[in-house]
DNA sequence: CATGAATGAGTGTTCATTCAT
DNA sequence: GATGAATGAACACTCATTCAT
């Protein structure tokens, strides 16, 4: 798979445990329960038990290490729907499959989601989230590409089309995400599966023709 | 229309020019340049030209002045929108034409867009920010109901299928940030067209079944 | 009487009314309600139904009306107390009753009371305030001193005794002027005829020696 | 003793020295030259040769601070008085000393005794002061009821009385703040002397009967 | 003369980062 | 290596005062 992580961690000395992951888990709880504007630094390092001071042991500042949330919270989610995109099946169901399980996930783990797909506030970890964004849409082409060249789907520009069931999946995650109305949670099926039902109309649906305007 | 400006400004000046407008365009300025984060009230007063204790004459704080740029950028994106929406000729082409006059418009001021999109940072701004999200939704649901009611489009979940609209268009603004490739600008226009492409055969295209597991 | 208002008030032209006692008046009221503090220029200009600038055209600045305000009441109940304390009767009921009419009145305006008592802040409305000490001290020194001189009251430090008084009564506002608990008003007076009888023992009782340790 | 000092204080601190009473020394010292007002938390820092973050390790708020060194330097007076209370001695001998001493440490730090008895501007520090004047009311009530007890002094109201010692005490030190005269130092002493012996014979001295009017 | 919009120095407070122990 | 007390730049906000209209 594309991989996320690709800060060397040189700085990181062997001998006793490792405090990487405690620490990226202790900030992705905090962000979890109430975004990246209060996980201070302080706050983590009390949340991983360790001090301030050892944070920065492993991490330069707590730029990279929100980045480093980011980066490990989104790999995760795209390697399950990666599994999902890699199993039998026509191309239509795979999708649908990655695009339900991707929303399931999300709708989870509500303020973290949200945390990771609308709120970001450093230009650095904002480039983390776009990463994700797009290591995420390479999944979907990678089903799509198939389903064209099976003909199951016709030719289209697959890339735009990932792009968009990304942007369809955010949007319809995001909105709820904030309204505190659609925290009853039954709604949020019927509202996923109209959301994967457009996308899937989206690449597979009969070609409509747009001509843009001189 | 949906009126996103409903702040009353009660506080009636006489003397000089309402400097309203002119903080407005200067803080709009700044986000467009470097996003929220650098939209400091120093600064802000700075850009307009006037001190600070003016700022706070004409808004009670930092965050109603953000919340107000918000509101007055998408309301004049979504009055633009919803104009488009209201001529004539078939839904089809009335979403197409809507989609595409969005697009085009966010594509020229990319940094503001993107922080109209994705950036914000307080509840109060955020909030604002899914308002928009929604204004614009239900300018595209509009014409979605009516091409359903006229036989153009079948039968489907019209409010899920402007959110995925919204989506779209949103995902594929943010999406080409993270790309310095296409920065160059030329590849947009296709790009759009892709989107957009996708977006009417997801409302138009022939019905796809998606059974989401048990 | 010793006349506590003594500043010339030479900016004051005349033309039209003199606007000067509706500004002590609206700013007096103001600090009644909730004290120096809230006592803004703007706050006092709107109260008194004129321009910030026109508040400046009859005070100098925001000490020298505070200085004014307490001067001018400051005054008024100083020659109500004096004024009982030239009518006939024996020294000590004169004392007697100069106190009671003094705390009666300051309880009656509670919040106001405290103010001149015990809120300043500026050194100079601080000065204004010992003025007034001073000034209610001056008052009972007069009655003290006459009764010494016809024989009622022991010889004693009377300009001492005078300053105690003060103090006797402005410990007994202060105090349950800030507690809640003391608002039901009813157990007031009968703490107000504690505390003159205890002045009047002060002032008629039999001496008691006290040498200071060396 | 009844203990103002109730703040918990949990934070530990391991390396370095407790900053705590060197903050509260260099505000203290800072209220005793200019006031509450000239004490503002860039200065106490820098007269504490601390940084602004570190004050704010220690207290929470401005506020917080001030109203510590109030009780602070209050408990120490009221301990010192109620010390002289509990020693050997007629009721009268240790009212006169009590009071005595009260007032000879008061003179020695003049501008801080001011600002402990009459300047105070936010409620919280208020309710400090009026704690601090309280507590020391309660120290002289104790002495007079003994000396009701042994009939060394007659029946009265005692609480009513100690207030009056206060009152008496504090005016006596805040009145010659007025008059530059007074500030030879020299005519303090017979100044202290009257007012003591104001305030044993408004304790001890023959009943004088006031009747409030109706 | 009256007006009140404009001013901006000043203040309390936060929090990422450093470094002596 | 771990610690966490100390740091101080940065920021939002207030309000007495001024002066062009």
């Amino acid at each position: 798979m594309h991989d996320l992580l690709t800060s060397p961690r040189v700085r990181l000395r062997r001998r006793g445990a490792d405090k990487h992951p405690l620490i990226l888990k202790a900030a992705r709880t905090l962000i979890a329960q109430s975004g990246f504007r209060e996980a201070q630094m302080t706050a983590i390092a009390e949340a991983a038990g360790i001090a301030i001071g050892t944070l920065y042991r492993y991490f330069p500042s707590r730029t990279e290490l929100l980045v480093e949330v980011v980066k490990f919270t989104a790999q995760r989610e795209v390697d399950v729907v990666a599994g999902i995109a890699m199993r039998d099946g026509t191309a239509c169901e795979r999708l649908g499959m990655a695009a339900w399980t991707f929303a399931s996930r999300a709708l989870r783990g509500r303020r973290l989601a949200h945390a990771l797909v609308a709120e970001p506030v450093e230009p650095e970890v904002e480039a983390a989230r776009l990463t994700y964004h797009r290591a995420l849409s390479r999944v979907f082409r990678t089903i799509i590409d198939q389903g064209i060249a099976n003909g199951e789907f016709p030719e289209q520009d697959s890339a735009a089309s990932a792009d968009c069931i990304v942007g369809c999946l955010f949007e319809g995650l995001v909105a709820p995400l904030s309204s505190e109305a659609a925290l009853a949670g039954v709604p949020m099926q019927s509202q996923v599966t109209s959301i994967i039902s457009f996308c899937l109309r989206g690449v597979a649906g009969t070609a409509v023709a747009f001509i843009p305007p001189a």
